[in-house]
DNA sequence: CATGTGATTTGTGTATACAGAAACCCCAAC
DNA sequence: GTTGGGGTTTCTGTATACACAAATCACATG
């Protein structure tokens, strides 16, 4: 079925169901499908406008990631992200990027962390900047994320902490940082930059360690004064 | 209405889909399939007596479980194991074992913990009773594993562990276990038990590190001499 | 003999039709 | 009013047919 016309060469052949899991990522990660909707087979291809062959591909690794979960009777439900998995989530996030903080210290292309190093430091600046700043801040969290993975050059490693960013990204939409702490934040990102540029792998994991006891801190407290997420709403995932 | 069951009960309605997952995953875990092995849908879903559809679904969850690598261009591949991966999968594995060892040391239920402790101390008389002995110390080594789940009681944690054990499988048949080491083993596992056992976290932790470290030795070392991995075959996996 | 180009083959991506099973609903019986 | 049962509906699971893309091969041409 091509819709496209043939415009000049650059058709990319963009899968059915590739449409379909980025759209439905999209919109799980972004909270227009809530937490706990019930989602069918047939009306959700209808509404995305593919047949229900590449949606079950879709759903397959919407399960995978863990963002769906099959339904024993009827369809298929968008996963709960309650105040309990939040904390386990953290736990997960700790072992990982405290390890890959350690060896990042190890492994680090200096080049790169100094690069970091020096945005990091005009972080402050750059949340005085509105929106437009913000956006910016968060490229920069992206950006170390990357110097991370590609520090770590482990692929399994990798992997599991992808899988912990995807839910982390459900998170940091429900609790919209406050400036107050993303400017703590970047601090703290300075702090571990320091270390793995220091090559002290120890420094690197504990102030990890301190990073995301700060950040989940933050997000309980935010959690707790909006009630936007329930305490202890459904049996885990899988 | 009772559709004609002749016989007692159990008739299971295994999906299609579950079969081939089953089978294709079991032959890649047992080097049935090896590593690189090139896959045909057509051909498998013919050999394993099912339509390409659901194979379709089992293929996208084994290359979920990273078993199998997408297409380059034909067919899919299953997922090679190089020296290099080994050491990056322990990495992995050390991570989120040792913060399971932490986590269980707090929360663990001492009862079971117990029952495994009298168990991890018979194991030396047990590997002297041959293959009846060596598959019911594997079953220790499982319990084991289950014992921790539970004690960590985290769905996110346990998943990731799952998901290294998995190509633990893959390479526990390639090294196949000399007595000697199974022995050293069930000693480093006991001194975990005990240190679960007694609230101790930082000696779980450790001792978890002592034991992993050990078992990439030997893993390492029985590979050198066997030479059944590639040392560095391949790109990494997804 | 090497190399480029076109036809053929082969395999995946997608749509759709069909069958079985589970949930829903209505109605009757207690 | 509640509960149990049977019929209906609806959705998933599977098979299959078709379309497009890519790799292979043959053949011609330099």
């Amino acid at each position: 079925m091509y819709t496209e016309t043939p415009t000049t060469g650059t058709t990319a052949p963009v899968r059915a169901s590739e449409r379909a899991y980025r759209q439905l990522r999209g919109e799980i990660l972004d909270g227009l499908l809530a937490p706990g909707t019930g989602l069918l087979e047939v009306e959700q291809a209808a509404r995305i406008g593919v047949s229900r062959t590449p949606l079950r591909a879709a759903i397959a690794r919407l399960i995978a990631d863990g963002l769906v979960a099959g339904r024993t009777g009827r369809g298929f439900m968008v996963t709960e992200m309650s105040v309990d998995r939040i904390g386990e989530l953290y736990e997960v996030r700790r072992a990982l990027e405290e390890h890959a903080a350690r060896i990042a210290a190890e492994r680090r292309d200096p080049a790169v962390f100094e690069a970091l190093r020096t945005q990091f430091l005009a972080a402050p600046e750059l949340l005085r900047h509105g929106k437009a700043g913000l956006r910016r801040y968060y490229e920069l969290i992206d950006e170390f994320d990357l110097a991370l993975d590609v520090a770590v050059a482990n692929p399994f490693l990798v992997g599991a902490l992808a899988g912990v960013r995807t839910h982390l990204a459900r998170i940091r939409r429900l609790a919209r940082d406050n400036p107050d702490r993303l400017r703590s934040a970047a601090a703290e990102h300075l702090l571990i930059v320091d270390a793995v540029l220091a090559g002290d792998s120890s420094l690197a994991a504990h102030a990890t360690h301190v990073h995301l006891h700060q950040s989940l801190t933050s997000v309980l407290a935010t959690l707790r004064g909006s009630s936007a997420v329930p305490a202890d709403p459904s049996p885990p995932p899988r």
